[in-house]
RNA sequence: GCCUGGGUAGCUCAGCUGGUAGAGCAGCGCAUUCGUAAUGCGCAGGUCAGGGGUUCGAGUCCCCUCCCAGGCUCCA
């Protein structure tokens, strides 16, 4: 599975078994331990996996007597489960298909789970050899006593934790709930082993997971498989190099890209889109330099919080200096190099800023994940009763420019004070309320991450969902507590006072390099026809129509589109193909017929037919309208069922008026 | 950084238990001039990631290093 920016929900049904699946649906008890397992029926999905990832667990240990179990929580579309090796041993890929063996044997079996509850001492007993079960039952034992009193089964003291067991010798701690037997598993696919720590955290022990997925039916199973390889078709790493547009220099260094002249064109594209559209909208540009001395960034607090994230430092003249992190103790700069006046306010800077951030190399990821990456950054410094109408149209801004690249489905997340943090609850309290109040106004779904804000600001994600559903984190908004004050930045109000602005951050694209990932993944490559480096390829039939040919692409220079021709030196069919590949939204064939009556023959990216005796001028029209229009090939409207030879000019949308609506999907 | 899997021609890959490197595509040359998804012939292209070791002999086995991918973690 492409996992590029997405982040699965991580359920942890095994850590609480203390919460037995009673099917009269009492468990409805507090969450203590994040999101819960949803209730589940035999039928359900997750039980069909959590059972999977049991059987799994069963194989291991059948195969590796003496392996520890640690958790095997059901994840988006499957499972895994963490082990420790005897010896420290470790699974290669080769034992997935041994253990996958002994799994099937263990299904044909039809061993029954059967439930078992325990007091916690008899647990402790049955799970001596399993130091990380006694680490659970320890810590549902510590639970068990911080919530006793209040307990609502009253059998809970006695018997507070389940486990189940199938076959003769394999029982596992767990809240359940499992199918009945195993034989009711079958269709699943172990995919890959990793390492993982225990909880999480690496100065824990390292233990060994393995990845697998499990649905109800053989249909399902292959239909998931057929969506991971469609991932894996259309991963931008992948389409960035049949493309030609970017590559990753091992001589540069690990996730520090370089683009190729067709990806610079479109990211150019990209930037100046976003370069007008701020223009338009109010925002100041400007521009500040990739380094700074390293006591900006102590001032800023970076170096206190962030420099995990830093490059480590340069020594200049004495001086220490560092790559910026972030475009904000700059843009703050300029705000602060004099005094402001209310009457200036709301200032919004804009700068295509270009970070550097340091990641360790396990984490990097194409163009989704780097260490060099340019926002299209914005602060706005605003005044208190200002704050909720920029946040409003800061909301309806960023949708509308996202939603110019045929983007439609949105979600956002909206996370608030954590338990440290800086500044007033008060102010908290605005910062939150007004973002909440313009994701309201948006109308777009969200859901509320109490306690997940940075510890400078409540912040608003934005994600998106591509054409194969995935998600997608974007833009990021967030109203600053902090920096007004490190910086004590003021502005002087109509009082005749000084007052203390408000300073939201706020990145649309989030970084041009991975939103150019997104819509490379989005579109399978097929990206709308603005944004193609070649919009329209013309095909000479053979070299008499060479002069014709050149004269259609000057018809198609005036009127601004970018056009290849590809003389008749190879046979048309390889030439179509060629350019049919490279995703090119019209390829036009020009020969004798066209030539006398100043026509093409045009394959529309998408289409299946070719449509002969187009005319010239109303081509030219129409690609240019769908250029300005800002849509694709696959966007037009089937005119008339069976191919209507003549259709010019079907969209003129202007330009970001966000009206595009692409089916996404289109592309096959 | 840690775990797993990789690194053979520009790309995709083959190369069995060690015997001295191969295909398709791309590239180049020549021919072909063709109305809608691969024209033919030819040529060139490799210190098999790098280094060390075992061996009569290493792309194949062992060790170290580098790089890439999938995870863990983190976020844009």
């Amino acid at each position: 599975m492409a996992r590029l920016g997405v982040r699965g929900d991580r359920r942890t049904a095994e850590v609480d078994p203390i919460r037995h699946d009673d099917s009269d649906g009492s468990d409805q008890t507090v969450q203590v331990t994040g999101p819960r397992a949803r209730r589940s029926t035999p039928e359900d999905i997750d039980t069909i996996r959590h059972s999977t990832a049991h059987v799994m667990a069963q194989a291991v240990v059948d195969l590796w007597p003496g392996a520890h179990l640690a958790i095997g929580p059901v994840v988006e579309d499957g499972f895994y489960y963490d082990f420790e090796l005897p010896g420290g041993a470790r699974f290669t890929d080769d034992d997935l298909g041994r253990i996958d063996e002994r799994m099937r044997e263990i299904i044909a079996e039809g061993q029954p789970f059967v439930r078992e509850e325990h007091t916690v001492d008899e647990a402790m007993s049955i799970f001596a050899d399993q130091p990380f079960k006694l680490e659970i039952i320890d810590a549902l034992a510590g639970e068990q006593a911080a919530t006793g009193p209040q307990r609502s089964s009253p059998s809970a003291s006695s018997i507070p934790v389940s486990a189940y067991r199938n076959g003769d010798n394999f029982v596992d701690l767990c809240r359940g709930p499992h199918v009945e037997s195993t034989s009711q598993l079958g269709h699943f696919r172990l995919l890959r082993v990793a390492g993982a720590y225990w909880r999480g955290d690496e100065h824990l022990p390292q233990l060994q997971r393995i990845y697998g997925t499990a649905w109800e039916s053989e249909e399902a199973l292959k239909d998931y498989l057929g969506r991971l390889e469609e991932a894996e078709r259309r991963d931008h790493r992948r389409i960035g190099a049949d493309m030609d547009l970017f590559h990753f220099p091992p001589e540069i260094g690990g996730g520090l890209p370089v683009f190729h002249p067709k990806g610079a064109l479109i990211r150019t594209l990209l930037e100046d889109f976003s370069r007008s559209e701020h223009l338009g909208s109010g925002y100041q540009p400007v521009w500040t330099p990739h380094t700074a001395k390293a006591t900006l960034f102590e001032k800023s607090g970076h170096l206190q919080w962030y420099a995990d994230n830093m490059y480590p430092p340069m020594e200049m003249e004495g001086a220490e200096y560092r790559l910026k992190p972030m475009n904000c103790p700059m843009h703050i700069l300029i705000y602060a190099n004099r005094q402001r006046s209310y009457r200036e306010l709301p200032m919004r800077l804009f700068e295509l800023g270009t970070v550097y951030r340091f990641e360790r190399s396990g984490v990097l990821h194409g163009l989704a994940r780097v260490r060099g990456l340019t926002q299209d950054d914005a602060h706005i410094f605003c005044s208190a009763d200002q704050l909720v109408g920029e946040l409003e149209s800061l909301v309806a801004f960023v949708l509308r420019v996202l939603r110019t690249f045929g983007l439609t489905e949105f979600d956002a997340e909206l996370s608030t004070r954590p338990e440290k943090f800086v500044g007033e609850v008060e102010d908290w309290d605005i910062a939150t309320d007004a973002l909440r109040s313009a994701l309201d106004v948006s109308g777009i779904p969200y859901k509320v991450a109490e306690g997940e804000g940075a510890f400078y600001a409540p912040k608003l994600d934005i994600h998106l969902r591509d054409a194969i559903g995935r998600r997608w984190q974007v833009s990021t908004l967030q109203v600053d507590l902090q920096l007004p004050q490190r910086f004590d930045l003021s502005y002087v109000g109509a009082d005749n006072e000084r007052h203390r602005p408000y300073m939201i951050h706020r990145a649309l694209f989030g970084s041009v390099e991975r939103f150019f990932a997104v819509l490379l993944e989005h579109y399978a490559g097929a990206l709308p026809t603005w944004l193609m480096p070649t919009q329209v390829a013309i095909l000479p039939v053979r070299d008499a129509h060479e002069v014709y040919g050149a004269e259609v692409a000057e018809e198609c220079g005036y009127a601004g589109l970018r056009v290849e021709v590809d003389s008749a030196d190879e046979p048309l069919g390889t030439r179509i193909r060629r350019h049919k590949l490279a995703k090119v939204p019209y390829i036009v064939v020009v020969g004798d017929e066209d030539m006398t009556s100043r026509t093409v023959g045009v394959n529309r990216r998408g289409g299946s037919k070719p449509e002969r005796a187009v005319d010239l001028g109303a081509f030219v029209a129409m690609v240019a309208g769908e250029v300005l229009g800002r849509s694709s090939p696959e966007d037009v409207v089937v005119l008339s069922p069976d191919h209507g030879p003549r259709e010019a000019g079907q969209r003129g949308a202007g330009p970001g008026q966000g009206g595009v609506t692409s089916s996404g999907g289109a592309t096959r």
